[in-house]
DNA sequence: AAATCATTTGATAACATATATCATTAAGGA
DNA sequence: TCCTTAATGATATATGTTATCAAATGATTT
């Protein structure tokens, strides 16, 4: 999977694996946590370099958030569903078939090359909602 | 126009025209540069206090990067183009009526509220594209 | 299997964007 | 014009991210 010149070392599976197995777009501090059982050892340091490694490689993508950025592993076109109250992140692949439209249609009337893209809807997520009775 | 609550200044003038008229998406940092010919004692604390105030009303829209934030005054629902090679980044008013589809698809179907949204898809402009012959 | 080479790891330090504090100054209503 | 409240700007602080570099580890060759 990452055979494609990137060197493996245990601590760089066990971040892999946290990005691919997590669907809450973790942050660098998240994907710490989630490491340290196996890795008391591993840095912060090694994250980032691993990210940056990983994001160069186009194999995950960043999201630079506010504060901090958040990370995932899914690359197909699709929205972000950020909830402005919890702070919980996820992937809606409702309306894919329009994001796919949206980007045939700017790729045939733009002058533009689109590469990748993010698609973030922010608002609150039904857990969130005031409940109505 | 922010005589709702927000108390006018000479800078927070000046700053906000900035954002008004421009179109590329500044950053702090550029916004300082625009307004300091006419303001040479503004600093940067001003434009960061000014930006959040304006942020927080959601009168201008905060488009957090990889490096720095960058700042627009549209807020209506419309594509980021951001060339990865100059950095420009250009509102596309094109596919519009598919991004308000697109909005009202999510809104019907998904358990979410949206309050506003980002869509940046990133790629080449025309002018950083290698010139065919 | 051992040795070599290159790269990663992790500790420390450095950077940069952004925020907090606070005295001085200015805005805006009475 | 006075008065209250809030903004400005100087300084210091916080925090996410990157740079540096010796020691350790992964991959490859002999």
């Amino acid at each position: 999977m990452k055979s494609q010149g990137i060197k493996i070392t245990p601590q760089r599976l066990a971040i892999a694996e946290v990005l691919v197995n997590s669907t809450d777009h973790p942050s660098v501090q998240q994907i710490h946590e989630r490491v340290k059982d196996h890795f008391p050892s591993l840095t912060l340091n090694t994250i980032y370099s691993t990210i940056n490694v990983l994001v160069k490689r186009g194999l995950i993508q960043e999201l630079p958030f506010d504060q901090y950025s958040r990370y995932e592993s899914n690359l197909n076109p699709h929205l972000n569903l950020v909830c402005t109250v919890c702070g919980e992140i996820k992937d809606s692949h409702q309306a894919e078939s329009l994001v796919r439209d949206l980007l045939v249609e700017v790729k045939d009337t733009q002058n533009f090359e689109i590469a990748w893209q993010r698609m973030d809807l922010y608002g609150e997520c039904i857990k969130c909602m005031p409940k109505a009775n």
